[in-house]
DNA sequence: ACCCGTCCCGTAAACGTTTACGATCCTAGG
DNA sequence: CCTAGGATCGTAAACGTTTACGGGACGGGT
């Protein structure tokens, strides 16, 4: 099966009447549509997609950029999969396909992005990671293709973008560890470039200062969120002079680098370590003690961004009318025994 | 920018100058050629990739399908995103732009395959996850559209394939245990619908046979390649009777959950009882005690399968000249402390 | 002076769709 | 019988690019 026109000629009815049965246009009869979804059917006939495209300016095709980054790649796991489940939820329904474009380790994301955007090989654009300056806000705005980003945006003009909340996480971790006696408390984040390493340092260093702890830059551990960082940070601890009785990780899996790390100087986490972490993957529950960490559903976060961007699609728009496009995705505490040392309260 | 067109008049040339400019065609002017490059990129103009594509029949794009399928998502990993790096590095070479397919968890995978044919967004295409009868192969090879497979091909007829070499891992595992004198091997592997598991358990088969041991199908334990799974195959080798002084993983990560089970019923790895796995990433180093177990580059493997490609695409053939499109790409043994429990040699 | 070849460039067709527009047929109302 | 209008369909233009083809300018060889 070439095309249209073979499909019309063995039917024998016009091109353009073909076209318009197989696209549900009104103004043709429903015997004759039946005839061409049947041949088209029995034919294996599928509109090709660059004359469509061509033709409709549209590619009813959606991106999602993930930078597999020697970072990412180490520790992002299973989360863009399951995100990418929670955006095709959302988008089949409306006949938009999914791609992830990964941009390569040694090109500019910024460069890649300009790239595919020019090539108009998708209609919209999900990009994720997101650092403290990102040009690519403005490159989209400017080129004007719909997008949202998985990461926040730390420019003053107003982009769409949902983010899980690390400040809050920051906050409440802070909370729980002081209610718990705890004032000399460790952090663990990634480089302050990338928005999540800037955030999260951001709510601890707040709620710190909110319960009069002096915000002690030496506490700030910058590691990679994989087992070895995990690992890096324990070693980085036990040189700490006046040791943190707690530490706050960022990324689960950290835990386990971690606590390998502190069970070879004898320090069991939960009996002379307080350990709490950010996100919980299933693999933390085999931790032992049990590690209390922050959860969230991210196949909901990814039906939260499809959400968020076909709001902004033209096309979509009424069909998902919002009053705001940015969205601080929350995290539910899940309560282990990995904080369990605790020193006097502190009134 | 809006086309060709406006970049033609803007510098007061033909549009098929500017075309033949643009791609490095012979014919034009080596002045000329630089007058358009350089504004093409003040201008910011890059060709429209429909417009291109329905004139010359090809996207210059190529697809890598994966099935976000329950079982992948929990495992997957990174091993995708590194699979990726291995083969962008071969086809960014060749201007081939490579973007990730994922069919959708409720959607058939031959369905969504046949779609993205038809719509002809790709060049072509890398598959994985290949199975036991795997309809696809046929689908590709009736579209005539060039494809490698993740994955090896169980039915007759010769497709190009490179495969991790399961058969012998399961192999070497065997030898290796029945060398330290033992004789009731136990092994877990998914599904024998996915050639994974059944390649697996063949090759431990014919181990078996070799050293005049009878294979016990009770002795096959089918799991998720995840945490719960192992924990999961922990549990089914403490119901056994007679129980298996060894096990033989597929999956890293299953160890995790394996390790906790059988601490749990005070059974220590490596002293009660061996293990050897297959894949090691690098959080297998985190456990203790340390597993022994089977690695590869899965950044080479897709240099690999890149190079298959090529050289089964008309236009690259020349280039990547092979006698053989079917790779089973070795392993190497990381050896460990996990099988150090050794019973009396047999001999 | 003539011809041939090379270099460079412009013209226009073609790729496969979608869709605005107009044509045809039929029915119903007068 | 005439006509308005709805239902259905055919025609052709348009989307942005690449490329086959042909033509003009120029230079060198006879």
């Amino acid at each position: 099966m070439k095309g249209i026109r073979q499909l019309a000629e063995h039917l024998d009815i016009s091109i353009g009447t073909v076209s318009r049965a197989l696209n549900g246009k009104p103004d043709v009869n429903e015997e004759t549509r039946k005839r061409v979804l049947a041949a088209a059917e029995q034919l294996g006939y599928v509109a090709n997609q660059s004359g469509r495209s061509l033709r409709q300016g549209t590619t009813n095709v959606i991106g999602l950029m993930i930078q597999s980054s020697r970072e990412t790649v180490e520790n992002s796991d299973n989360f863009f999969l399951t995100v990418t489940g929670g955006l095709q939820s959302v988008l089949l329904r409306h006949k938009l396909d999914l791609i992830m474009l990964p941009c390569p380790h040694d090109e500019d994301p910024y460069e890649y992005l300009k790239r595919m955007v020019a090539r108009r090989i998708v209609d919209a654009l999900i990009i994720s990671e997101t650092h403290r300056v990102d040009k690519r806000f403005d490159l989209l705005a400017k080129a004007k293709i719909p997008f949202v980003a998985l990461g926040r945006s730390l420019s003053g003009t107003q982009h769409p973008w949902a983010d899980l909340d690390f400040d809050g996480v920051a906050n409440s971790a802070v909370d729980r560890l002081v209610a718990h006696g705890h004032r000399r408390i460790a952090i663990s984040a990634p480089s302050s470039d990338i928005n999540l390493g800037f955030i999260f340092v951001e709510g601890y260093r707040r709620a710190l200062e909110r319960h009069g702890i002096a915000y002690d830059p030496a506490l700030v551990l910058r590691a990679k969120s994989s087992e070895q960082g995990g690992y890096q940070v324990g070693d980085e601890l036990l040189k700490l002079q006046d040791r943190p009785t707690a530490v706050i990780l960022i990324y689960e899996l950290m835990a386990i680098g971690l606590y390998r790390r502190l069970m070879e100087a004898g320090i069991v986490p939960g009996r002379n370590i307080a350990v709490v972490s950010f996100r919980e993957a299933p693999r933390a529950k085999f931790l032992q003690p049990a590690l209390t960490c922050f959860r969230t559903s991210v196949h909901d976060l990814g039906v939260e961004l499809a959400e968020i961007l076909l709001s902004s699609m033209p096309a979509y728009s009424q069909e998902y009318p919002r009053n705001t496009r940015q969205t601080i995705w929350p995290l539910e505490l899940i309560p282990g025994e990995s904080d369990s040392f605790q020193l006097m309260a502190a009134e």
